[in-house]
DNA sequence: CATGATAGCGCG
DNA sequence: AAAGCGCGCTATCATG
């Protein structure tokens, strides 16, 4: 295993690309002149690239991440540095801070969907079209190292040179961390989670495989409604049945139902929790997601609009907290589970330099700080408030409370209130680092369009000033969630290279059978946008701990510089990742 | 039989 | 009471 170099001086690129069977490299220097041309087999490439690593740390330049970086953690290599392509074309594309983006969108091959979209882990259910195959992402080292060229223009060119770098570098170390994170997987117990199949749902019938309580429940449930043969499991059929008992709802929602007063509403909440549990992460879901006590999601760095990831198979990012007590660390190692405080309107105090906000958050619960400086009475109020001012609520208790935010913070409210603006007007609003936002749909502008028309008729009206409506809440979001995905990235990226400096563990049985990089070292096991799990080594459990606290205030000072925010964790290191 | 839309619920 | 952002997944049901 190589330990990846401490970043310090510049090391220089290696572009990568392949032909046939065949690795090509180009090696740069810093300033992007070509220094050497290598040809490799498909074979002999890992050990070439942990040589190069080794000595000189290069920033890997390559089409698409998961293309190439988990044959090298196969292999046992980490690599401290790279430059993701496509990632950093979606990006730079699109921003509003550089200038010119002809040649960047004229290389529309390069704006392509995730790897596994392209290759899904079912290959026969996927029909190509010809779209997809027209877009495919390029391979050839040269096309590679002319799009390098061009995204470092762009970037150069820009009207913010350094923001684009930190965005480009943090979606690549995302990128990184994403096949580190499906490589290593997130330890699993199956013992714990069969036990907790168990204990809910009984056992399942030899025959039909309806397990017990499930199947009492239905018993209950029909006896209730004075109809045994009633399906459940159809929304329509069950309002029926509901009406013809005298239960009067119009969905068959859980917090419609929970406003109904009649005996069979409690076994039927009952009944829906138990089904969504045997459905989504029951036994089928444990034999088809979980082997060799791992849980190895895809994870999809940049899939959602804003930035934040999405995943790929196995629900990774809606894992109910029902199961977390079968997250669970191998023998001899512990979990080191992580959770930043509010990161959201931190991460608004500090794009705003809202220094009441940032005030009322500092070295404590940000909503006791609202209370406590009395903008608003109690800590509930104060996170409805918030959540109402970052999201568009305009009714309700929500609603209300917003306007006491505006008043006491009036920086930040400012700020999220001049994206709502902006994108109720059809422009486009942009996070700190600069990723920007999709311009309105041709549905959209035509709806406005003929809204501002004369002979518009009022439902046409209402419906484009509803669309607008939608947007200007959209882009009020985005510019917070996406920034707080950002900060995310750079908590990552700097946590990844603080556990890579950490002394391997002593070796194990397991350590040999797992055949990755990351036997022996405390690694990545979870990502969920504003939490990680670190699987460490009980001896370096406390060490994995202090760097996940140092890597957030770090991320603090990468984005933020020297404004005074902070971002707290919530930290604790056990052998499952269970909350209270 | 396959595909797409919708409801519902899990997560932040 | 159930609004106000972003997702993925399952089951059902209408449509091809």
């Amino acid at each position: 295993m190589r330990t990846p170099v401490s970043d310090g001086a510049r090391h220089g690129w290696v572009a990568l690309g392949t032909s046939g069977e065949r690795v090509h490299a180009v090696v740069l220097d810093a300033a992007g002149v070509t220094l050497e041309r290598v040809e490799l087999s498909a074979a002999d490439f890992p050990g070439w690239a942990i040589e190069r690593e080794s000595t000189s740390a290069p920033r890997w330049v390559w089409n698409d991440t998961p293309r190439w970086y988990p044959r090298l953690l196969r292999a046992g290599l980490q690599v401290s540095r790279c430059h993701d392509l496509r990632l950093s074309h979606l990006v730079l594309a699109a921003s509003d801070l550089v200038v010119d983006a002809a040649a960047l969108r004229a290389a529309s091959r390069w704006h392509a969907p995730p790897y596994e979209a392209v290759v899904p882990r079912q290959p026969a259910l996927f029909d190509w079209d010809s779209d997809t195959a027209r877009d495919e992402l390029p391979a050839d080292v040269d096309e590679t190292v002319a799009e390098f060229a061009r995204q470092q223009a762009a970037i150069t060119q820009s009207t913010d040179p350094n923001r684009l770098r930190l965005l480009t570098a943090a979606e690549s170390a995302g990128a990184l961390v994403a096949s580190e994170l499906h490589v290593a997987g997130l330890p699993w117990s199956r013992e714990a989670h069969e036990q907790i199949l168990h204990d809910s749902l009984g056992t399942r019938d030899t025959t039909t495989g309806i397990p017990t309580q499930i199947f009492q429940l239905r018993q209950q449930i029909g006896e209730l409604l004075g109809d045994s043969s009633v399906s459940l499991d159809s929304q329509p059929k069950l309002i029926r049945a509901l009406h013809r008992a005298g239960v009067l709802v119009e969905s068959t929602s859980r917090w419609e139902l929970a406003e109904q007063q009649h005996p069979v509403i409690a076994p039927l909440l009952e009944y829906k929790k138990l089904t969504r549990l045997l459905s989504a992460n029951g036994w089928a879901w444990l034999d088809e997601w979980v082997h060799d006590e791992r849980f190895r999601p895809v994870y999809v760095p940049s899939g959602v609009v804003t930035g934040r990831w999405a995943s790929s198979g196995g629900g990774a990012l809606q894992i109910p907290r029902q199961l977390r007590s079968a997250v669970h660390a191998d023998p001899g190692w512990k979990l080191v589970v992580a959770d930043v405080a509010q990161l959201e309107p931190r991460v608004l105090a500090a794009m705003a330099a809202d220094t009441n906000l940032a005030d009322a958050a500092f070295g404590r619960d940000l909503y006791a700080g609202i209370v406590n400086s009395g903008t608003i009475a109690s800590r509930s109020e104060a996170k409805i408030a918030m959540l109402g001012a970052m999201y568009g609520a305009t009714s309700g208790e929500s609603g209300r409370l917003v306007p006491r935010l505006r008043r006491s913070y009036p920086r930040a409210m400012a700020l999220v209130d001049s994206a709502a603006q902006t994108g109720e007007n059809g422009g486009t609003v942009r996070t700190w680092l600069g990723r920007t936002c999709p311009p309105p749909s041709v549905d959209w502008q035509l709806a406005q369009a003929q809204a501002s028309d004369s002979t518009a008729s009022e439902a046409e009206v209402a419906r484009a000033r509803r669309l607008a409506r939608d947007r200007g809440r959209f882009t009020r979001n985005y510019i917070v969630q996406g920034t707080a995905a950002e900060w995310a990235l750079a908590w990552l990226g700097d946590l990844r290279s603080r556990l890579a400096r950490l002394p391997p563990a002593p070796a194990t049985e397991r350590a040999t059978a797992s055949g990755t990089v990351f036997g022996r070292q405390a690694h990545l096991a979870f990502f969920l946008h504003d939490e990680v799990i670190v699987h460490a080594h009980e001896s370096q459990a406390a060490a994995a701990a202090e760097a996940v606290r140092a890597a957030a205030e770090a991320a603090g000072r990468l984005l933020f510089g020297e404004f005074r925010v902070d971002f707290p964790l919530d930290v604790s290191i056990a052998d499952s990742a269970a909350k209270e």
